[in-house]
DNA sequence: TTGAAAGCGCTACCAG
DNA sequence: CTGGTAGCGCTTTCAA
């Protein structure tokens, strides 16, 4: 196997301590507490690296110092907004603490995630951070022997693997059933995938719509990976239509769906909500600008992502005292669309 | 600092290679050329190694052999739709060549990027791709000097640090103005943000507007980072056409600003497009839904992320022939939005 | 405040 | 096909 890269001259932190005429550990030092070192020194020490372009090899630090300054996250897809904004969180708290992030996108497929998370454990991250559960027994198992601080999210279980934040997909899916029941429908509809998440939804959904004497609702669900939310949400909408005639409101699994479902309605000359309620989930901003406004769940996405990094930096950080797990809970947010 | 991580006890090679009766060299060889090794002592090996949930160490295995199998990435921000496309479409071929992604935000701000490329560079990398060009001359030599492929995306300059995928923001945006005159239009808008790209397309938007006979075009400029494309969009829309209120058509930065352009005016009971056409950039999946459905620029943006991982794949594993700057081109799509 | 030296766990070269 | 071994560049005691 070749090494094609053109073969650059890097300097390392001996060529540093030469010019600067200390030692290497100095060097080191200098950089990483800097205050540990005479200032004058410190100046001309940075001074040199500068002069030469020095970068520090962080890989060889990590393997050091059994410790890398990286987290690593896995979603299962990066367009879909909701997930992209809980790594817009994660990711700018993780920067503003002096750490990187390190993100696999798993599409859906646990092998995918099995083999990104083992991959990622091999970079002595510091902390992960999972979308959902982690299921696989052989998983879990490495996952906790290696110590790594980890953080299960958007979603609510019994048995954390280590930490978790998120909310409880069902009970959020049953007020959200019980919102449009009170609001007088009772031949509903839901539009969601069929990963994990949506499955809770549908089934808090589904359960609470019969609980309160509603038919039972149909259901359109979405293969995963779907080629996008917006063009799901419409075949959803008329799939439903075509099946069930005299429906009357549906609830989505997320904001885009739901927006897909709108513009369905749109074309078919469906008023919303007068003829056809819609429902979505997430609370994204395309939602309030969206006419009619999105009636939806909110849930905190950027949160998630922001509370997972903090569970994590704390661990780290040798803090303690925040709980292992943190229900953000949900709200129903009443606009125009049901 | 205190290390708070339960310290775990993680095997190492040493650790499978004894329980497999073999030598650390062959443990080694079983995982990274498999077929070099005998079968037989292969299975042992991934046997014991399955055993005692061993993971491979990827931090040392980097530094041994200077080479991380990891490729950083840095854009603007991730809950921007574009950029999503581009890293989905750039980590999926990392992951299918066995390859990881180090990704992060600039949050638009040029002092942001350069700690991160920094911190980058001393991870070993083995490519890096950044969204736009990189101007700090200082941070070009860094990058040079380290040798690691680079794929400067989303425009054509004529100066690339090393590679370039993308197209002309220019060109396109003057095509758009062109569009929009053609089909009758001549009080036009602009609604985009502050960076760069966004600059380029104001200039061509405008330049070839009054090439072509127009009234100079006005612009709302959007402050980065902006809360929301969406938000943003239906904000632009209300102050440009305050100030101008023969405003007929406007031409948005993107998608999802366009979509809230939109939004608005069905809200002003403005119709799209008879009384104000709105015409997007980047032809996200959400165009062809809206209704009506957004008239807009193609310019693959999922598809520069694709070429920007063969660019440097191709480079990283020694193969050559592919051009160092790669103009993916775009194209209007017509629909009913104007 | 600084320096010397012992690894961190793996890869890659070379020998057998 | 397999094994021995010399580093990769840094962090971190420990002593000075």
């Amino acid at each position: 196997m070749p090494q094609a890269r053109i073969k650059a001259k890097n300097y390392k932190m001996e060529d540093v301590a030469r010019a600067a005429n200390v030692s290497i550990s100095t060097v080191s030092r200098a950089f990483s507490q800097p205050d540990r070192v005479d200032p004058e020194t410190r100046e001309a020490i940075f001074a040199e690296a500068r002069r030469l372009n020095y970068v520090r090899d962080l890989t060889a630090g990590s393997l050091a110092a059994g410790r890398s300054r990286i987290v690593a996250a896995v979603v299962p897809v990066l367009t879909n907004a909701i997930f992209s904004e809980t790594i817009d969180g994660l990711g700018h708290e993780l920067a503003s603490r002096g750490y990187q992030l390190l993100l696999g996108q798993s599409w859906y497929r646990d092998g995918d995630e099995h083999a990104l998370i083992e991959a990622f454990l091999g970079r002595k991250i510091d902390g992960l951070v999972v979308t959902g559960q982690i299921r696989d027994r052989a998983l879990r198992a490495k996952i906790k022997q290696s110590g790594v601080p980890t953080v299960e999210t958007w979603e609510m279980a019994d048995k954390p693997l280590d930490m978790m934040v998120g909310f409880s997909n069902e009970a959020a899916a049953a007020a959200a059933a019980r919102y449009l029941i009170g609001r007088g429908y009772r031949e509903l509809g839901f539009i969601g995938g069929m990963d994990q998440r949506s499955q809770s939804r549908w089934e808090g959904f589904s359960q609470a719509a019969i609980a309160a004497g509603a038919p039972p609702p149909s259901a359109y669900r979405i293969h995963s990976p779907a080629p996008s939310s917006v063009v799901a949400g419409g075949e959803g909408l008329r799939t439903l239509l075509a099946e069930r005639p005299n429906l009357r409101a549906v609830f989505c699994s997320n904001d885009m769906i739901a927006s897909g479902a709108v513009f369905a309605c749109q074309r078919l000359g469906l008023a919303v909500p007068n003829k056809m309620a819609v429902m979505g989930f997430s609370n994204l901003p395309i939602g309030a600008e969206l006419v009619p406004p999105l009636t939806t769940i909110q849930v905190s996405a950027r949160e998630i992502g922001v509370c997972a990094a903090k569970m994590i930096l704390d661990r780290v950080e040798g803090r303690t005292g925040r709980p292992a797990k943190l229900d953000l809970g949900f709200s129903v947010i009443a606009r125009g669309s049901a």
